[in-house]
Order: structure tokens, then C-alpha cells, then sequence
DNA sequence: AAACATCTCAACCGCGGATAT
DNA sequence: CATATCCGCGGTTGAGATGTT
């Protein structure tokens, strides 16, 4: 039953084309249309499959085909599209004359993807992303900033403007969080409980001006347990984990910096496994332990660290372009 | 200049829906 | 209706290009 088997594919070349197929694609297609794909190679004369002929024509080969670097409306109209459609190539494409799906999807992976997770936006639901990684490098950088400030002979005032200031930056960056976790949030009791942890997180500023905001410190409030985690059904994470905090405090890079100091004699496939922007984790809920695991198992078995924890870094845009 | 790391993008793979028998 | 193939799509790969040490 159906239709006839296909004739056998075997032995049918792979790889780049070379121009002389190039060729003979353009001028049969030009001649004839593509009509079947199926038969299409035969008849062209070419020694490969029918998928490797579209591929080559709808990709390469066109005559409409528009080649070159993405205008800065192209951009925005892939970004845009993307928020509505997602990862709907073909469909993006359509609304952008002489560009193919894998053109945009390339474009898209290579240059958007991280262009907006440098952004601190989520690149598959187009919003802040409020987990731990999200902040990192930044994080990294305060770390860093905090060290070189600890490293000189301030007077008094000084010591004391700077607990201030930790203490207004780090309430900010709180709040940032859960203003964007708000702003995820759909429904409105999530929304309503948020704002009263927020309301929660200013009282406890007032109270206690010249101290650090710790993990202690949140214990009790509604909604935050021990670790550190928002508890939640729909929430996103927002983590304050106070065992991880032993970055290379010597190190002035990004990310990969930590990254080669967790997996040290790993070779440089498998760490790409680890916080490189293709293989970010996912926004939901983020185990303290996957962090602990990914930046440094040191950490996790309760050693104290001499660097500042997360919860006690603070966060200043101006700064952060200044020191990252 | 060499070695290594990272990036880019053309091409491939596998899946699922559409279609032919 | 069942089955086999075609087609298009999205995800992934890997060679070459480019950048960094």
C-alpha cells in the first residue's frame, strides 16, 4: 500500500555544495521550478538528496535572497515577532522580505539570544529574568568592587556611608527582584502577596539602617524559607542563598571566569556545559545545590567562605559598567 | 608566530503534519 | 482507513573564520 518506495538515497553526496552543483541547481530550477524535490535531483543532474536541494535553493541560492548584516528595523521586527510567535522561524521570516528561517534563526542565536540575556532579559519570554544567573556578572563584579574597598584605609565616616550605601544598593537590588517577579506573576493573589513581601523588605531597611540585609534576616518574612527560596507555586525564583559566595576574588572576568575555577581539568567541551549562554538554566526554580554544584562544590559542605555572600552584595548599575 | 578558544553560519538530522496510494 | 512518502520546520552540528593569549 501507498505509494512506491523511494528510490534508494545511498551513496549521495553530503557536505557544501561546490559551484558547479550550485549551478546546476540554479539553471534547472530557473528552467523548470523546483516541482518535486523528490525528483528534483535526477533531473537536475546532481547527486543529492531532494532535502539538501531545497535546502541549498531556499537558503542559499534564491534570487530574492537578501545577504548582509540585519538592519537595526530587521532586528526589532525579529524581536518583536519573537514575543508573539517564539521560536517560528518560517513565520518571523515572512514578515521579513529576502530572509530565510535559518538566516533569522542563526541570527537570532548567535547575536539576539545574548544580546538581551546581557540585558538581563530573558530571551524566551522576553522579561527580566530574575534568577540567580541573570545576575551573575554583575555579582561578580560587586564582589570584586567590595574587596578592593575593604583593601582601603577609610576613616570612619567613610566606613560608615559604605555600609549605607551596601545596605540602599543591596534593598534595591531585593526589590528589583521582586518587582519583576511581580511583574510576572498573573494571578492576583501572587501579585497582592509579592507586594506585601515588598512592603515586608522596606520595614526591615528602616529598622536596621547600617546592616547588611542577610539571609536571617528574611527567615520569617511571608514567603521566604530558609534556603533562601521564594516559596512558591507559579513564582519565579528569586534565590538569597548565603553558602555560595567563593568567586576567585582575583579574577576580573565574567562569568567563565568562575566557570573554569568550578571545573578545573575538565576539558573545554564539558565546560561549556556549564553557564555558557547556550545552556543557561531555566527560569523556574533554581536548587540551591545546582548552584553550589555549578560555581563551587567548596561551598556546599559548609566551609565559610571569606567572601562576601550574595545576599550581601550590593548593586549599582553605574558601578557595574564601571568595574565589570 | 603559534596555539588555543570562541564565534559564525551553512548544512544536516529528526520529527510531525500533509498528502498520495 | 492504513500505510508510506513528501515536505517543511526547528534544533543541532561542525568546519572555517576570527579573536585572544
Amino acid at each position: 500500500m501507498g505509494r512506491p518506495p523511494s528510490s534508494d538515497e545511498n551513496g549521495l553526496k553530503k557536505g557544501p555544495w561546490t559551484t558547479e552543483e550550485d549551478e546546476k541547481l540554479m539553471i534547472y530550477i530557473q528552467k523548470h521550478g523546483h516541482g518535486s524535490w523528490r525528483a528534483l535531483p535526477q533531473l537536475a543532474g546532481l547527486n543529492r538528496c531532494g532535502k539538501s536541494c531545497r535546502l541549498r535553493w531556499t537558503n542559499y541560492l534564491k534570487p530574492d535572497i537578501k545577504r548582509g548584516k540585519f538592519s537595526q528595523e530587521e532586528e526589532q521586527t525579529i524581536l518583536q515577532l519573537h514575543t508573539i510567535l517564539g521560536n517560528k522561524w518560517s513565520a518571523i521570516a515572512k514578515h521579513l522580505p529576502g530572509r530565510t528561517d535559518n538566516e533569522i534563526k542563526n541570527f537570532w542565536n548567535t547575536h539576539l539570544r545574548k544580546k538581551l540575556i546581557k540585558m538581563g532579559i530573558d530571551p524566551m519570554t522576553h522579561r527580566p529574568r530574575t534568577d540567580f544567573f541573570a545576575a551573575l556578572p554583575q555579582l561578580i563584579a560587586l564582589a570584586n568592587l567590595r574587596q578592593f574597598i575593604n583593601q582601603q584605609p577609610w576613616d570612619d565616616h567613610t566606613a560608615r556611608l559604605q555600609a549605607q550605601t551596601a545596605q540602599a544598593a543591596n534593598l534595591q537590588y531585593v526589590q528589583s527582584l521582586l518587582h519583576s517577579a511581580a511583574s510576572i506573576a498573573a494571578s492576583p493573589t501572587t501579585s497582592s502577596s509579592l507586594n506585601s513581601l515588598t512592603m515586608d523588605l522596606e520595614q526591615i531597611s528602616f529598622l536596621n539602617p547600617p546592616q547588611m540585609l542577610s539571609p536571617s534576616a528574611l527567615e520569617g518574612i511571608s514567603g521566604i524559607d530558609l534556603a533562601g527560596h521564594v516559596s512558591q507555586s507559579q513564582m519565579p525564583s528569586v534565590t538569597f542563598d548565603h553558602t555560595i559566595g567563593n568567586i576567585n576574588p582575583g579574577s576580573h572576568n565574567n562569568v567563565e571566569s568562575s566557570e573554569q575555577h568550578c571545573d578545573e581539568g575538565e576539558n573545554s567541551s564539558k565546560k561549556r556545559l556549564f553557564l555558557s549562554e547556550n545552556s543557561l538554566p531555566p527560569l523556574t526554580d533554581m536548587a540551591a545545590s545546582n548552584i553550589c554544584n555549578t560555581i563551587s562544590t567548596s561551598n556546599c559542605d559548609g566551609v565559610s567562605s571569606p567572601f562576601p555572600s550574595w545576599s550581601e552584595i550590593l548593586l549599582d548599575e553605574e558601578l557595574l559598567s564601571e568595574f565589570a
